[in-house]
DNA sequence: CCATCATATGCCCGTATCGGCATATGTAGC
DNA sequence: GCTACATATGCCGATACGGGCATATGATGG
């Protein structure tokens, strides 16, 4: 089977670090295929293909205007990435960690009705 | 050079749908692998090596218990994608919609001083 | 129509993936 | 020590990636 395609979703697509640059250069707005190569430094093809992928997962949009082509930021499918991300928020923010150590204590205590160490608060 | 390892990052390692299951399973507590194995029904050389990756970003912590290794949660690579993610809310979030019209509209006026198609608002 | 600019595709390579299966390591208990 | 259990590792095959480079497609202007 190997690795999901990097189109099946942004989890894949993004994982790349190319395209998150990409993605942030699109922060600012619109640009041409040309405006991204210049601003990454990178081959010409590459950069399409990487637009490409981007482009699968709905995470850019295209117009055309003459012979270029201009691509648009459309960042909805990170909301999944964030919600996933989000539910974890608290295994990383000091504020949350009283509460986790209140709530593994609740555990340890359902396991072991007898109590074991029980360090404080 | 082909896709970065899986290890690179937290991004790549939580690309793949299985670890993330597997880190939805342990964000209730400690489990050991066969526990894991049992709740995702996958095979458990699969589940070792998930949790492999898993360690190597740093996902996830071991203790050794007996003759089980007990896995537990530790979300604080998360907070990178977090953070990355979480600049591009605006785009999906209808807050923000009213505000990112503005500033299109800002754009287009720089780059089109004559003012082309003026769709109200 | 022809040359030029802008972008997309195609092909080759080396690499690392994930899945499946067998097996190594390691601990527990008799 | 030997057997049973718990977990990790190794090897295989298939796949598809990302980079490099050449080239196809497409639109513009003279």
């Amino acid at each position: 089977m190997a690795r999901a395609a990097t189109t099946a979703d942004a989890f894949n697509a993004v994982a790349e670090p190319r395209r998150r640059q990409i993605l942030d250069a699109l922060a600012t707005g619109e640009r041409s295929v040309n405006d991204l190569v210049a601003a990454l430094d990178l081959p010409q093809p590459q950069v399409s293909k990487h637009l490409r992928v981007l482009r699968e997962v709905g995470l850019v949009l295209v117009r055309e205007e003459g012979r270029r082509r201009l691509y648009r930021l459309d960042g909805r499918p990170l909301k999944a990435i964030h919600d996933w991300v989000g539910r974890y928020e608290r295994s990383w923010s000091q504020r949350f960690d009283r509460l986790d150590a209140v709530l593994a204590d609740l555990k340890d205590e359902e396991a072991e009705p007898d109590g074991g160490t029980d360090d404080d608060e």
